[in-house]
RNA sequence: GCCCAGAUGGCGGAACUGGUAGACGCGCUGGACUCAAAAUCCAGUGGUGGCAACACCGUGAGAGUUCGAUUCUCUCUUUGGGCACCA
């Protein structure tokens, strides 16, 4: 208690009312001009804090209540982080691409740049009034060319590594915004933004690999401090299944004398369906096989089909059905390919093949065996047609029981074995069999990026479709002790010629003791090469045709390395060999380096005699485009014919070069939304790219996803005018990764993933030695109305935060918005709360007229002890982010103190540093009415003395069977037995003994006494 | 259908590692100040009974473990979120 010796009222602040408008734009202005929160430079790992707001897209409406609490929370945590004496890095940024502002442009006809910059220039004010502390020296926006030169920069560097691909292919279209939309943006079968219907359409666009990281986008989540729930959603989305991919091989009635009376489907060559399965135990039980109606066979099965007509209206049927209508309607239909069988490949039984929609064409093989015993869905179609059931594993059959573990019954050689272990024991046998093999499968699909809109970042790509539809020359060159008609050579060669092209493969003299001097003589003598040659160099055949090429100076359309080297880098027995058989010196990729516009490594990680960093180097020094094989280190085989397939043709697309970058946005656009992305019709956007890229290229008119600006943002904040890298080394090193990140629930499944996997490849490119971008993250919540329903302009229950700060002041709206209750929790909002918090802070205020310095007054020992318990409070709450109750803690103090007649200085001062993260205006102008001259926000964060949180008195709870029946003061020091003692004898408790003696006495140390009758 | 997270006064919420349920704020009731109102201050405020001491009930429902359960276990109800024929 503090006791008044002498009073000495502070004459300065006597009735000097709290008037938020008169101080808050002071002090912005202030620490605006005293570069307060610039960032600091040269900082160590140990004292850097990285604290991160997530990216807002500036909308016409402004701010609302959620944007102010998720700045505000970070801003409590950055003030409190620097008065702890970390170096804070804390920025805002605008995700200014997107469609609104395109949408409006369409009505309105205002340009997307205008409507864009004026929702920033407000979103800016609005966020300055609030008082939030960040560095406004890095502002970014995603929509400024010197933003989205380095968006486009990531879409290069993904295709350079082999990671951004074109492909045709079904994708989900939204006809409201007239463009393709990536799976993440898909909610329930609607567009996340127009909540129209999506429908399915073929077309060709760009995705990124995303599918490549799977696994390890599973695996970084064990190593980051993010909610479990949401790591738990990105796991489920991301689907991990792991299982087994069978072969079936088909067969028809066309030639009878093929084994079982029936010929193969194509009759000369054996046609095969792959099924992928998780349950490959239950083979015996598989009675019949379905596709999608869009599996690729389909088509070549239909002239075999005994039932054409039925099948192919099934099958249009089926194509007609939205995902929505399909996810609606469970009822399970098909039609049986009548006239063709699958033969089971463990048991050589003949099954019956059917089509059906309830088999998805991009999950898996699009294809499946069907065991009916136990899977609900099998169950149900057969049910349905009325096809064979056969139980495969003990006690599955019952309803529910499908999946149940057991052992297996009806399967030959797996017969009582346990699932886990017939599992193994099946996949084993197929793949010594060579019918199929271990096989892991992902939910997660490819990323789409490309949109059909105008205010996005133009791909940076040019596209020449003559390129890709000429007929071309393919050389192939085998590697050491290797022939024309090794390795992958024969079947690359076929689809080579199947698609019209000439494919040569020619064998080398000498390959066991080659010469490359000779084998380069012979290839110039004899094999012709022009211009619109492809050559392909496959291990030692890289070096051949870099000599080959460089000597004769002849240009080509395309050259592919295939897992080859430029300098001997092998140290096994065969290294003396290929090490004298030529000069390296005149080997080198530079020389080479003009002779064509498109280079393609493509490197076998696995493969131990080539290290992988000399591939790397190698393509680094053609500014090729690496594609990693994943393999067994076979250094290519038939397994990687679809890598070849894809890799090996001329695609008619070609990167720009860094030079050229960024790709400018044009003006003359006309926004109406055609399908076609407005791009096509500019005439400045093409102007010049023949000229300077040659006749036939055009510029790629798609844009790039908003998702894509938005995964690097944090980088770019860093070093946001750096013209030469998307963010310096130095940078890069200093402050990555991010140490908080404070951001929405509903970027689980995209933003965040993203995020990841953009990290995860500036990793494996070597541009930072960390492959997490944000170690710690949480979720906001969401603020509803004060209704309880969600904010929103229909429901009239919109809360403006500018309006609140207006009316209460800016620390009252940051303090009230962080006092509703867990950060994390969905919360209503409260008027009469906002109110609350205002009397707090006002209370707060008139607490400085009863301040006296502490020479004046006497303090008590239990004045200290409460400052010194709420320091503690207020200390554990805030780095824990729960700053409800350390709001809390305080009001309790100023309680306390507002029924005192006097306090020291000293310990006002305490509770305004305290306040300053919280209240920062109000804090600074107490700091500054205690006579202090420098800011609070500088000030070191108080500690507490341990020794003056100890109680000394106790008050202990005396229990009989579990009830409270009293409780008792004693000092600290009082040992167990009187504290037994003086509990027993409490009136009320005598009265509950009733005389008798207690079974047992239990004493919770400081706490409780629990007396048992 | 499956998965996840919740459910505590009139309301938002608090509660250490199983140890006095309801901190703090809103609201409400009464009082002071005022001609009056607002603001402010003081007192009270989970329910029932009682003048009171105190007793009984009480953390979505039901069971269990325990001297003792908002906290742990099981079953159920319900709200919110996610996924949705992923073989």
């Amino acid at each position: 208690m503090a006791r008044l010796r002498c009073a000495t009222p502070s004459k300065r602040n006597i009735m000097n009312t709290y008037d938020p408008q008169k101080i808050e734009g002071k002090w912005q202005a202030r620490w605006g001009q005293d570069g307060l929160y610039k960032t600091p430079e040269n900082v160590t790992k140990k004292e850097k804090m990285y604290i991160l707001p997530q990216l807002p897209y500036p909308s016409g409406s402004g701010l609302h209540v959620g944007h102010a609490e998720v700045y505000t929370a970070c801003d409590i945590y950055a003030r409190y982080q620097r008065m702890l004496g970390k170096s804070v890095l804390q920025v805002i940024g605008w995700d200014s691409f997107g469609l609104p502002a395109e949408n409006y442009a369409i009505k309105t006809n205002v340009h997307p740049r205008k409507s864009t910059e004026d929702a920033i220039d407000n979103f800016r004010s609005q966020i300055k009034s609030l008082g939030i502390s960040v560095d406004w020296d890095r502002e970014v926006g995603s929509h400024n060319p010197d933003y989205y030169k380095w968006t486009q920069w990531f879409f290069l560097l993904m295709y350079k590594r082999g990671l951004a691909y074109r492909k045709k292919q079904l994708v989900n279209w939204c006809d409201d915004c007239k463009t393709v939309l990536a799976n993440e943006q898909v909610i329930e079968g609607k567009c996340e933004r127009s909540e129209t219907v999506v429908v399915q359409k073929e077309m060709e666009q760009w995705y990124l690999r995303i599918t490549d990281y799977a696994d390890r986008l599973i695996d970084g989540l064990d190593t980051i401090d993010w909610p479990e729930e949401t790591k738990k959603r990105q796991r489920d989305w991301i689907g991990r299944s792991e299982g087994a991919q069978i072969d079936f091989k088909i067969v028809c009635d066309c030639c009878p004398h093929r084994p079982h009376g029936k010929g193969t489907i194509g009759c000369a060559n054996d046609l095969e369906v792959t099924v992928f399965t998780t349950r490959p135990d239950t083979i015996f039980g598989a009675t019949y096989m379905v596709l999608s109606p869009e599996h690729v066979f389909v088509k070549s099965f239909l002239d075999r089909v005994e039932n054409r007509k039925d099948v192919e209206k099934y099958i249009k049927q089926a194509s007609k059905r939205t995902e929505l209508e399909r996810q609606v309607d469970q009822d399970k239909t098909g039609v049986e390919l009548k006239g063709i069988t699958a033969i089971n490949p463990v048991n050589g039984e003949e099954i019956p093949v059917w089509i059906g929609d309830y088999v998805l064409a991009s999950y898996g093989t699009g294809a499946i065996m069907s065991v009916p015993a136990h899977d609900e869905r099998d169950f149900a179609f057969a049910t349905k047609y009325l096809l064979p059931i056969r139980e495969v594993v003990a006690g599955g059959t019952a309803e529910g029981a499908f999946t149940n573990p057991g052992a297996a019954v009806n399967s030959d050689f797996l017969n009582r074995l346990p699932t886990e272990q017939a599992k193994e024991k099946i996949i084993q046998f197929i793949e010594e069999k060579g019918i199929g093999k271990r096989k892991v499968q992902y939910r997660l699909r490819d990323w789409s990026v490309s949109r059909q809109r105008f205010w996005g970042a133009p791909i940076p790509m040019i596209v020449n479709e003559e390129r890709r539809e000429k007929k071309r020359t393919f050389v192939l060159i085998h590697g050491f002790r290797g022939r024309g008609d090794s390795n992958y050579f024969p079947r690359l060669q076929q689809f080579l010629e199947a698609q019209g092209h000439t494919g040569i493969a020619p064998t080398l003299p000498d390959a066991d003791q080659p010469n490359l001097d000779e084998q380069v003589e012979f290839l110039i003598n004899n094999i012709k090469i022009d211009e619109d040659s492809v050559i392909l160099g496959h291990s030692l055949g890289g070096p051949v045709i870099m000599k080959w090429l460089a000597k004769t100076k002849q240009k080509v359309a395309k050259v592919i390395f295939s897992d080859s080297f430029y300098e001997p880098v092998f140290n096994d027995h065969d290294r003396p060999l290929v090490e004298k058989s030529t000069d390296w010196k005149a080997v080198s990729p530079e020389a080479i380096k003009n002779l064509a516009d498109e280079f393609v490594c493509v490197i076998d990680n696995q493969f131990p005699i080539i290290p992988q960093e000399h591939s790397e180097q190698f393509a680094k020094k053609l500014d090729a485009r690496i594609v990693y094989a994943k393999s067994n280190g076979e250094h290519f085989d038939d397994a990687h014919q679809p890598v070849f397939e894809e890799e090996v043709p001329v695609s008619g697309l070609l990167p720009l070069h860094v030079e050229d970058l960024p790709v400018l946005l044009p003006d003359d656009v006309d926004f109406k939304p055609t399908g076609q992305s407005p791009l096509t019709y500019s005439e400045d956007f093409s102007k010049g790219v023949e000229e300077k890229y040659g006749k036939g290229w055009k510029r790629e008119v798609d844009t790039l996803d908003t998702f894509m600006c938005s995964s690097w943002y944090y980088y770019r904040y860093l070093d946001p005018h750096n013209d030469k890298e998307f963010a310096s080394p130095n940078m890069l090193k200093q402050w990555m990764p991010v140490d908080f990140y404070l951001g929405g629930a509903e970027h689980v499944n995209g933003h965040l993933l993203y995020s990841r996997f953009f990290t995860k490849v500036l990793h494996d490119a070597g541009y930072i030695d960390f492959d997490e971008p944000f170690l710690t993250h949480r979720h906001q919540g969401i603020i509803l109305g004060e209704d309880n329903r969600k904010m929103s302009k229909r429901w009239g229950n919109v809360i403006n935060p500018t309006d609140v700060v207006n009316e209460y002041g800016a620390d009252t709206c940051r303090m009230y918005e962080m006092f509703m209750g867990p950060l994390e929790e969905t919360k209503p909002w409260n008027t009469g709360g906002v109110k609350g918090i205002r009397r707090f802070l006002d209370k707060v205020w008139k607490l400085q007229d009863k301040t006296h310095n502490a020479d004046t007054i006497t303090q008590g020992a239990d004045a200290e002890a409460l400052l010194h318990k709420t320091i503690k409070k207020v200390t554990d709450d805030t780095a824990t982010l729960q700053f409800n109750t350390a709001i809390a803690k305080m009001m309790e103090l100023v309680n306390v103190w507002a029924k005192e007649d006097a306090i020291s200085k000293d310990h006002f001062g305490v509770l305004v540093t305290m306040l300053a993260p919280y209240a920062p205006h109000m804090a600074e102008e107490l700091w500054h009415g205690l006579g202090h001259t420098n800011s609070v926000t500088t000030q070191s964060w108080p500690s507490y003395d341990a020794l003056l949180l100890v109680e000394e008195r106790l008050t202990i709870a005396v229990q009989v069977n579990g009830k409270l029946r009293a409780t008792i003061d004693v000092p600290a020091d009082t040992t167990e037995d009187e504290i037994k003692q003086k509990a027993l004898a409490e009136p009320n408790i005598e009265k509950w003994l009733e005389g008798k003696e207690p079974k047992k006495i239990i004493y919770v140390k400081g706490r409780l006494v629990s007396v048992v009758m």
